[in-house]
DNA sequence: CAGAATCCGTATCGATACTG
DNA sequence: CAGTATCGATACGGATTCTG
């Protein structure tokens, strides 16, 4: 009989682990941060997080708008201009997000101690 | 003059950021929750966890030791046992990952109700 | 047992060109 | 402006083999 720990997160398919991977991915969480303050446009977006592509932009903008994240506003005009926003369940992510972005800013000092007391233990010819 | 939103964030090479992008993929939270409740031996997380490889284990491990994470002690024996432990740096992230895997948990309906409608949005040729 | 090393197919990504 | 489509590089994951 095997030892069950933790069934529901161990499954690979579990839809809130999926779900995980979705949102906790890298430029998410810079869109969210983006949007934050209030509804952008594409490009607008794009220039904010400079480094972006095109491609990856409209990629993650889809899935977040697919899950319920983001709003897609089209404002029919000349040219055409389309307007992102935070929605409420999206705005309802924010305090979570959060509070693992400020994980990483409390304790990356101990974090980068932990590497470099890994990394000395590396044995490494110096010169090549 | 560039409007500057959540400078620290936006950059890509932001510590904080990349530190992020180590802790929140797939296998780390679930190695975590593994070891959540105790030390485990390499073939131990690997038949907990079902699914993942060898090498993705051994990568995520090192990657998880290396950023003081988990813990690693060889037990000199014959044949050799190693073993896997959260350190107390681990265990104070082990908040905030909870925290935002219950927001998946507890979101999960409104977010696959949100899927239905944009999927429905997505005009398809229904047969092939 | 706990890995290291290798091979190989594929998913992903950036850059580029094109369109309503 | 806000995308879509395409293509080549490459990073990544899985399967396999080998070792102290």
């Amino acid at each position: 009989m095997p030892s069950l720990r933790h069934r529901v997160l161990q499954a690979s398919d579990c839809p809130s682990r999926l779900l995980l991977d979705e949102l906790a991915d890298k430029w998410s969480v810079l869109i969210l941060a983006a949007l934050n303050e209030g509804p952008l446009r594409f490009n607008e977006i794009k220039r904010t997080l400079e480094g972006i592509t095109q491609k990856a932009l409209t990629q993650t903008l889809r899935r977040l708008e697919r899950n319920g994240i983001v709003a897609r506003r089209v404002v029919v005009a000349s040219p055409i201009a389309v307007e992102y926003s935070v929605t409420a369940l999206g705005k309802s992510l924010k305090k979570p997000l959060k509070a693992l972005y400020e994980w990483t800013v409390v304790y990356l000092p101990e974090v980068e101690e932990a590497r470099q007391t890994f990394d000395k233990k590396s044995v490494r010819t110096p010169a090549e």
